[in-house]
DNA sequence: GGAGGTCAAGGGTACC
DNA sequence: GGTACCCTTGACCTCC
C-alpha cells in the first residue's frame, strides 16, 4: 500500500506542478530550432505502432543539436582553403573555449579517453584523431582531427596557448584574427601542397558536410607543411530524415570546389564514402606528420592522477616544476596585490599557503578535521575569525591581518569567505557540515594512490557492449549499469535514434554516449532482450497459438492458490516452456556458433559460456566461473538445458587448464540428466 | 591480460593528453565591463593552491551583469518623487521590449506569476510590486512596482499596448516620449493607500525573506486596493542546521518594518509555516487574489500510461483520442515525408504500419514468431534484406524499397537498423535470438487508461538559496536548477568571486545573479556539498590520517581463496566502516542543531530530516518521508548512524501526526543498534 | 539476482 | 561569457 500511495502521490505531484512534468524524461521530445531557440514541434509517435511525427514546418528543418540543419549554420571561410559551415553555437562554444561535442559520462568524475569532438560529425570512418593536441579547450581532452586544428586557428583567442605539435616543437601561436561569420579571413594558410607523398587517410570530418583529410606524410618532422585538404560532404543525413525542403543541398560553401593551390595532385579521393557521397576536394592546407608527443610545458595547473585518469588539480602535494618561460608571470600573489583595493574585500587577506610549499592539502584537510571540535566549536559563543584557524594550516600564513569582515559586525551569516583560501584547502571557512565533506575539494584531485584494498585480484566482469565494468546479467547479456539502463530506456520509450555517421561507431566505455543508435544496435546484436516479462508474454503467445484455451483472458478465476513463489513459478514456467520447446523446432538445437541456436534457453548457456570464456581470458578466478557454471547446471532455471549445450560448455571448461574439479561438474550434470553422460 | 593492456593503454593515452589541461574550464574568468562590453581582466588562479588574481584597474569596478556597480548605472529622475538609478542593460531591455527580470522557463508554456523586474535593482526595500499590470512586455507578466510603471512611460514604444490596471479599467496609453537617460519626467505616481480589507491568506512567498500576502477581500471587484503586506520569513532552516551564527536575522530590510499604509490592521499571521517559520508582517501592500491557473492545453502528444508513469506511447492498440484543436496537425507521416531522399538511409523506406490501424502489435509479433523458421533462416547464407520480412507485418508495408545497407557490404555488424520499423513490430531486423523474445514490445504500450486521479494540492518546493522553484535535491539541499548549476560551475572551475558590496547581499530569485560571491556564500552556508564521491574520498582521507596501514598497497598477496561474493564484500565494507566510525569521534555524535554533528553519516540524516520537514511543510505525503526514513534506517548504507541522530530523526517523525507505524521503525532501529533503543 | 524505478549529476545550448 | 532549462545518464535502490 505504501508504494502505491507513494506512487500516486508522485504522479499527482508531477501532474500538479506542470513545470515538474518534464522531470519524466523523454515523453515528448521538443526540438529547439537552433538559431532562434524556438520550440518547433514535438517529435513523437502519436498513435499505435505507426510512428507519426508531427511534421515540421518546411522552413524549419533542424535537429536537436543544431548540427544537421544547414540553414542555421554559419558559413565561414579562411582564404580559399577553408570554407564551410558549422553551427553558431558550436563556433561560439569553441570560441569561448567551452566543451564541444558529445558530452562525457555524466555521472563520472573520471573522464576517460575521449577522442576528437569531431566524432560528432557524420562520418565515423574518418575521424581518426590526430595526435596533435590543443591547449585551451576546456575539459574535454580530445585528440582533434586536423579540421579541428584548422578551425582553431580561425578563432581569435589570443589567450589560448599555442598549439602543441606532438613530436617536435611548439608551433607558432596562431595569429589572432578577427573572426567574423562571413568575412573571408586572410589566413596565412599557405598551401604547401608539395610532396604530400603517402596519403595516410586520417580524414576527419568537421561538420556534417565537411571533412578534412590530413595527410600523414612520412617525412622529416622538421619539415613544415600547412596544407589541408577540405572535403565536402553532402548533407544526406538531413535530407534523409527531415527531408529538409528543397533538395537539401547544403547552402553553405557557395564557392565551387576549386582546390586552391593545386593540392589535387596529391589528394586522392578516399575510398570511403561519407554519407554515401564521396568526399570532394575543395581546398585546404597540409599538415606535417606528428611525432610522438613531447613533454609539454607544465601548465599552470597541476594535473593529477585520479582513478587512472589524469585530472587537473589546483593544489598539489609537491611543489610544481618550474614554470615555463613563456607562461605569464606566475609570481605568488603578495597579499597586497590581491587585496589592494579591498575596502570591501571581505575576508582577511592572508593567503594561507602563500609562502609554504603546501605539503599536502589533503593532509591539511585531515588536520583540520581532527581538530575540528576544538577550534570551531560553535558560532554562538563568538565568532572565530578566519585568521585564527591558521596555525594548524600554514606556518607563515597566520599573520592575521585584517581579521574579520571589513565593516559589518553582524551575525554569523556575515562571515566572509575567502574563496581563494577555500580552494586552497582552507576548510575552516565552511560550516561544520562541509568541513568534512569539504565541498569535495577532491573533486578534481582524487587521491592518486587509491589503496584499493588488495583483494581486487578479481578482475571485474566487463560489459559486452561497452567494456565497462559489468554488474551482472542484464537483459540477457553481461552489461554494465549504463548499458542496462540505456537499453531499458530505449525499449521502454521506443526511442528512435539515428547515427550521424555510417552506423559503425565504436562503442566503448568512453565512447558509448557518442552514438545512441550504434549503442543500441550493438545491444541488439549482442543479444539483449527484455526477458522476464518476455517469458510471460511468450507463454501467452504460445498458449494462444496452441489452441486458445485461455482465450477468456483475465476474467477467469484461478483455482489453485497462487502465492507467489519464485522457485515454483519458475519451475512451472520452465517445464511448460520445455514442453513447448520440445514440441517445435529441434532445429534450434545446435551448437552455439550457429545462429539459430539462440533460442532463449540455449542462449542462456551461451551467455554462460561467454562469461566463462571472457573470464578465463581475463584471468578471473576459476572458482567464480565454477560458481557460475554450478549455478547454470544445478539451478532449476537451467535444468532444461539440452545435453549438447551442456556438453559443449563442459568441454569449454575442460579446455581451461586452470579448471580443477571438472568431475564434480560431470557428476552434477549427469545427475541432472539421469546419468546419460 | 587483455584488459590489463587495455587499461595500461588507456592510462598512458590519457597521461599523454595532459596538455589539454586548460580544457578544464574556468582557469581564467574574463569579466566584461557592463557598458563597454570590453573584457576587463582575467581572474585566475595561477599556480598551485595559491590563488593569484590579476588585479583589476581602479576605475573599473563592475559586476557581471552590471547591476551592482553604481558607476555604470543610469540615473534618472521623475520630478521629486521618483529618482533613482537603474542599470543600462535593464533600460535597454525595457526599451527593446525584451523580457526583463527573470527569464521564463524556456521549456514551459505556462508562465507563472513572476514579480516586478525591479527586484533586479539594488534596493529591495523599494520594490513592492503594485497590482498594476503591464501588457506588452513579452513573456513575463509581472507586477511592476511604481518605479517600473514610470519607467515604462518613459520608453517610447508606441507599439506597446497600454497599461493594464488591475481592477478596473484600461489606463490611458502612455504618451510616447523621447527617452533620454537624464531627462526628468513628470510622472503622476499617486499613492492609493486606502481600505485594504479582509486578508485572506493566500500567501505567496516572494523572496527568501519576504512574502506577499495576497488579500482575498470579500469586496466588489471594482474596488481598488493598492496595499501590500510584506511578510518576513525567518530563515530557520538554515539556522537550525547550521546554527547560522548570531540569531540568523536576515540582513535584508534595512528599514524598520513600517507597514506603509496601515495594512497591519488587517493582517493576521498565517496559520501555516513557511519552511518551518511563521511569516511575520513587515509591511507591504495587498494583492488581489490570483485566479487559479487555467488548465493547460492538452498536449499534442498522446500520453500513455506505462507502469504507472505517463509516457509517450509510440504505438497503441486503439486509435488515439482526437487531438486537441490547438495542436498542430498530427497527420500520420506519409512514407514519402520520412524517407524521400534516402539514398543511404539504411533500411527500406516503407513505414510498415502507416496505413493499417495496427490491430495488435503483439499479434504481429506472434505471427512473425510462428513463421520464424521459414523466413529468417540464417545470416550466413545471405542476408535477408530487412524489407523482405515485411509481408507478414503490414498489408501495404512490404514494398521492399532500398533493401540492405547503403554502401558497406561488410559483416553483419554493418547491418543497419531501422528503429521506427523496429518499434512498429518489424522483428526481422533482430538477430534470431531476439526475434522470438521480440524485445518485449508489449512493454511500453500498456493501456493508457489512468485518468489522472485528481489529488493535487502540492505546493512546489522552493530553493533554499534563492527561493525559486526547486527541482529537487541538489548537492545536498533543495535548490533550483540555477543554483545547482551555479554551485557546480563554481566548484568545478574553482572560481573566485568577490562582492563589491559588503558581503551580505540578499539572494533572491530576482537578485541571485547580482552577486556571485554572496550567492556562493549562501550556498556554502546552506550546506551545499559535492557529495557522492565524497564518502569515498573521505574514507581515504581518514584512513590516511589514521595509520596508513595499507601503505604497501597492491603488492601484497591474498591468502585465503576469495570467491567473489558481492554480499559478503559489501558486508565487509560496511562493517569496516562501522568499526572505523566507532573508533573515533564520539564528539561528533550530537543532535542536529550542533555544528559539529555534521559528519557525513549524520549529515545524510540531516538531509533526510531536512527533506522531511520541508516536505511536511509543503504538505507532501508522509508516506514518502517514511520511505526515505526507512531507507536511512534499514539500508546497509546508513546502518552506522549514531543512535542519537536516529533518535532525533524518529522524534521528528513522531512529531508528524500523520505518521502511522512508528513501532516498526523503532523495531528496525533497535535491531540495528542491539536493542539499545 | 535481475528487472525496473529513482533521481542527482552533468552536458548542451539558447539566451542574455 | 555566464545562466538556467531541459535532457540523458547511470549508480543505487526496491521488489519480486
Ligand atoms: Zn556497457
Ligand atoms: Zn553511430
Ligand atoms: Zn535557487
Ligand atoms: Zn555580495
Amino acid at each position: 500500500m505504501f508504494p502505491d500511495r507513494l506512487h500516486r502521490f508522485k504522479k499527482s505531484f508531477l501532474r500538479e506542478s506542470s513545470t515538474v512534468a518534464p522531470l519524466i524524461q523523454g515523453h515528448q521530445s521538443r526540438f529547439v530550432e537552433p538559431f532562434t531557440g524556438k520550440y518547433c514541434g514535438y517529435k513523437h509517435i502519436v498513435s499505435g505502432s505507426r510512428g507519426a511525427r508531427v511534421p515540421y514546418e518546411r522552413d524549419r528543418t533542424f535537429t536537436r543539436d543544431g548540427f544537421s540543419s544547414s540553414r542555421h549554420q554559419i558559413k565561414f571561410q579562411c582564404g580559399a582553403a577553408l570554407r564551410g559551415t558549422c553551427s553558431s553555437s558550436f563556433l561560439g562554444n569553441l570560441k569561448s573555449q567551452r566543451s564541444v561535442g558529445q558530452r562525457d559520462h555524466p555521472g563520472r568524475r573520471s573522464v576517460s579517453l575521449t577522442s576528437c569532438p569531431r566524432h560528432d560529425c557524420p562520418d565515423t570512418e574518418l575521424h581518426r584523431p590526430t595526435d596533435r593536441r590543443i591547449q585551451g579547450l576546456p575539459r574535454s581532452r580530445f585528440f582533434p582531427c586536423s579540421f579541428c586544428l584548422v578551425l582553431f586557428r580561425l578563432l581569435p583567442s589570443p589567450s589560448r596557448p599555442p598549439f602543441y605539435e606532438s613530436g617536435d616543437r611548439l608551433a607558432k601561436p596562431p595569429r589572432p584574427q578577427e573572426f567574423r561569420k562571413d568575412a573571408s579571413v586572410t589566413g596565412e594558410a599557405k598551401d604547401h601542397h608539395h610532396h604530400l607523398g603517402l596519403l595516410d587517410l586520417t580524414a576527419h570530418i568537421y561538420t556534417k558536410f565537411f571533412a578534412v583529410v590530413a595527410p600523414m606524410v612520412a617525412s622529416p618532422p622538421s619539415e613544415r607543411r600547412d596544407g589541408e585538404v577540405l572535403v565536402r560532404i553532402k548533407d544526406e543525413q538531413v535530407s534523409l530524415i527531415f527531408d529538409g525542403g528543397g533538395g537539401g543541398a547544403p547552402p553553405a560553401g557557395g564557392g565551387p570546389p576549386t582546390s586552391a593551390g593545386g593540392g589535387t595532385n596529391y589528394w586522392a579521393p578516399p575510398p570511403i564514402r561519407i554519407n554515401g557521397v564521396r568526399p570532394e576536394l575543395i581546398g585546404g592546407d597540409m599538415r606535417p606528420p606528428l611525432a610522438p608527443t613531447t613533454p609539454r610545458q607544465t601548465p599552470t595547473v597541476i594535473m593529477g592522477e585520479a582513478g587512472g585518469v589524469r585530472t587537473m588539480v589546483w593544489s598539489q602535494p609537491e611543489p610544481p616544476p618550474p614554470p615555463p618561460t613563456s607562461a605569464p608571470s606566475t609570481s605568488l600573489p603578495s597579499p597586497s596585490s590581491s587585496t589592494s583595493s579591498s575596502s570591501n574585500w571581505p575576508s582577511s587577506t592572508t593567503v594561507i599557503a602563500s609562502n609554504q610549499q603546501s605539503p599536502n592539502q589533503e593532509e591539511t584537510a585531515a588536520q583540520l578535521l581532527l581538530t575540528l571540535g576544538q577550534e570551531c566549536v560553535s558560532n554562538t559563543n563568538g565568532r572565530t575569525t578566519p585568521g585564527d584557524g591558521g596555525p594548524l594550516v600554514g606556518g607563515g600564513g597566520g599573520s592575521g591581518a585584517g581579521g574579520g569582515t571589513s565593516g559589518a559586525g553582524g551575525p554569523g551569516s556575515c562571515r566572509s569567505l575567502n574563496m581563494e583560501r577555500l580552494w586552497a584547502g582552507d576548510l575552516s571557512q565552511l560550516p561544520g557540515a562541509q568541513q568534512i565533506t569539504a565541498l569535495n575539494l577532491s573533486w578534481a584531485k582524487q587521491p592518486p594512490a587509491q589503496p584499493q584494498d588488495p583483494e581486487e585480484d578479481e578482475q571485474p566482469m566487463i560489459c559486452m557492449i561497452c567494456e565497462d565494468k559489468a554488474t551482472g546479467l542484464h537483459y540477457g547479456i553481461i552489461t554494465c549499469e549504463g548499458c542496462k539502463g540505456f537499453f531499458k530506456r530505449t525499449v521502454q520509450n521506443r526511442r528512435v535514434y539515428t547515427c550521424v555517421a555510417d552506423g559503425v561507431c565504436e562503442i566503448t566505455k568512453a565512447q558509448r554516449n557518442r552514438c545512441q543508435y550504434c549503442r543500441f544496435k550493438k545491444c541488439i546484436e549482442q543479444g539483449m532482450v527484455l526477458q522476464g516479462k518476455v517469458q510471460k508474454a511468450q507463454e501467452i503467445l504460445t498458449e494462444r497459438a496452441d489452441e486458445g484455451r485461455n482465450a477468456t483472458g483475465k476474467g477467469e478465476t484461478v483455482d489453485e492458490p497462487r502465492t507467489w513463489d519464485p522457485t515454483t513459478s519458475r519451475q512451472r514456467n520452465y517445464s511448460q516452456d520445455c514442453t513447448y520447446q520440445s514440441q517445435r523446432s529441434e532445429r534450434f538445437f545446435c551448437y552455439f556458433h550457429v545462429r539459430e541456436v539462440c533460442r532463449s534457453r540455449i542462449y542462456q548457456i551461451l551467455k554462460i559460456i561467454l562469461i566463462l570464456k571472457l573470464k578465463l581470458t581475463i584471468k578471473l578466478k576459476v572458482v567464480y566461473l565454477r560458481q557460475r557454471l554450478d549455478n547454470a547446471v544445478s539451478s532449476s532455471r537451467d535444468r532444461t538445458l539440452p545435453i549438447d549445450a551442456t556438453l559443449s560448455m563442459i568441454q569449454t571448461l575442460i579446455d581451461c587448464d586452470e579448471f580443477q574439479d571438472i568431475a564434480t561438474l560431470r557428476v552434477s550434470v549427469s545427475k541432472n540428466y539421469n546419468g546419460r553422460i
